[in-house]
DNA sequence: GTCTATAATGGGATAGAC
DNA sequence: GTCTATCCCATTATAGAC
């Protein structure tokens, strides 16, 4: 029989954010209580406090996790020295991939952005506006060198990003398309927009 | 001096559906509450249910009606005759143009979806569906045509809605671009992804 | 580190007067 | 149709025992 009280602090930390992820991604985070998350950790509503100061802060972590792991995981396979169009089929199939391995964090940090407070808005804004600023740096690349024919590349950025994130609202790991098909399908949309 | 009793039916009704989109809208459906909507509108909170018979009745309908508009909206000004091509373009700028006069219900209705109940869900979700069918209808058309080159109609329908969706994230009337210019643009990207 | 208990506040919805 | 008052219940966060 398990113990229901003593120290398991290097378990509950991470399922606390595990739990509380999910339930805002399900439910939404004003619809989501602290004792909804404590239930799903299996403590009480109090031992929550042990972990974070307030639920605020829980979502504000959550999302500012959710976009350096996006921008370091980038950064790390951006192919930085390649041509413009080989860095975007990297960047479509970087975007892919990774929103769909993590599509609870990615549906908060965008449908919960209007919950924080506006410093913690500020922060996040600011990581989002990083991560389009590299696709859009690319997209720029790629006019001046003659490669894409793009007459807007701020707009443009900000239209790739929508379009592929939107792969989030229909793909199933156990769907009838592969994740690399998925990510061919939308590299070849990206690369007739991009006039490559 | 304003009267603060009395019967007020044929202002109060349109009003606490406009007050409750907005807060919706800016706040989220669980964070608020019948008494800020009440606020709003200038009544007591009580007097509300007069013109919904709960909060949930309140975001369904608002939804539902938005669907509904936006779908009564696109037949009328579908050039149902005409090639796939002058169509494509014609739903692309109705899209955009239909969409961001109406921002609010755009983003309830997207947002809120996880705060329906079962039923209300199926409800809007289907009126959704019919949606993109209409637009996967013009891309298969356009393929068998020949006029298109879309190998997953489906797919590319909800990317082409994804990507016009879009708009709403960052267009604003006062900015550098007019609606026609932004159009445009987005029709440019359209045409190019379809192969058209 | 977790528990129980509780403080302080606010929620949706209803009843009955006017 | 609106108001006031209220029921009943849930909320976040804290205090203090273990």
């Amino acid at each position: 029989m398990a113990r229901t009280q003593g120290s398991h602090s290097q378990f509950t930390g991470p399922k606390v954010r595990d739990a509380a992820l999910r339930l805002f991604a399900q439910h939404g985070f004003a619809a989501v209580s602290m004792r909804q998350i404590a239930a799903e950790v299996g403590v009480q509503a109090g031992a929550l406090y042990n972990y974070t100061p307030d639920k605020q802060t829980l979502l504000f972590d959550l999302m500012q996790e959710h976009m350096d792991d996006l921008l370091a995981a980038w950064c790390a396979e951006d192919p930085g020295g390649a041509d413009p169009f080989t860095r975007l089929e990297a960047f479509t199939r970087f975007h892919i991939r990774f929103n769909t391995k993590r599509a609870d964090a990615v549906f908060v940090s965008y449908m919960e952005l209007r919950n924080l407070t506006p410093d913690n808005f500020e922060t996040v804004t600011a990581l989002r506006g990083a991560y389009e600023t590299r696709l859009q740096d690319i997209l720029t690349a790629g006019t001046t060198q003659g490669v894409f024919t793009v007459a807007e590349p701020r707009i443009t950025a900000m239209a790739v990003i929508a379009l592929l994130t939107g792969v989030n609202t229909w793909y199933r790991e156990e769907g009838r398309l592969t994740l690399d098909e998925v990510e061919t399908l939308y590299w070849n949309m990206v690369r007739r927009m991009v006039g490559g």
